[in-house]
DNA sequence: CTAGAGCCTTGATCAAGGTCCAGAGTCAAG
DNA sequence: CTTGACTCTGGACCTTGATCAAGGCTCTAG
């Protein structure tokens, strides 16, 4: 429904989403949107759809997923048969990196966390234990 | 105490830390390690001192800092006067950043989480609210 | 001495995801 | 009609952190 009633031009379509106008034409070129309708002047003119897709990628980008895992989730919106099933599976491996990726960064950050507080800010660089740990033998802990 | 005691080939040196034997020249040509000693046949000839910086550029690598940020708490090591504070600032940085990225991390798993439960994983893309979400006119809460 | 492993330099290439530019045509307001 | 904003294409360029290739020395074990 309501498909193609407005013609927005790319700089328009660019506003709207907030993204930039060599975005859009990087994206199309990518695979990411489809070729749009052409005025006689070779000016792109897209619909709402267009903004729509626009908007799911960022958004997809926006959770963590690559282009090329948007270009298949596109992909699979589109099939019917077991596109639902699939997106899903998707989701939820996406979901587990972030979950490990949140995991990986908070050992970091408890590791980093540990030598900011045992380091008095001042002294000799020798006995700071941030520099000490960094070049220490040994793979800190 | 005990500088240049050995002496060590780039190759020896990579073995040691872990890390590629072009990745040591990398270091190099971007100051982040020094030029190191020749012989006389042009082959570069590392001390333990090369070696203990090479480890600092690992770990602070793991622990997130860029290449740039590394290059910057070298020479804070280095300096005798405000050295220590200055890292651990740096350090203090870092890791109110680790944290932002953990919150902002947090926020997007929970977002992920919610449609991956609300879809059941089958019937027609319309009323998958993964895809539903993703095309929406509005900013996902 | 010789083979094979190691090292040298310079410069290209990669991945990801854009960003920018020149030069030319187009659109809309006044 | 003019002016300024917009859009077109093709291709170059950017960042980060490496990685690889080509062609040519050097080192070490046998």
């Amino acid at each position: 429904m309501n498909t193609q009633t407005v013609s927005l031009t790319i700089g328009a379509v660019a506003k709207r989403v907030g993204v930039a106008i060599d975005t859009i034409r990087y994206y199309e070129r990518e695979g990411l949107l489809p070729e749009p309708l052409r005025r006689a002047s070779g000016y792109r003119s897209y619909g709402e759809d267009a903004v729509a897709q626009l908007r799911f990628i960022r958004r997809a980008k926006d959770l963590g997923f690559t282009l090329e895992e948007i270009r298949e989730l596109l992909a699979l919106s589109a099939d019917r048969q077991r596109g639902v099933k699939a997106v899903k599976q998707r989701a939820q491996k996406r979901l587990a990196a972030i979950e490990q990726r949140i995991a990986e960064l908070q050992r970091v950050r408890d590791g980093l966390a540990q030598l900011v507080a045992s380091c008095p800010g001042h002294g000799k660089p020798e006995e700071c234990p941030i520099l000490r740990a960094l070049s220490s033998e040994e793979a800190p802990e």
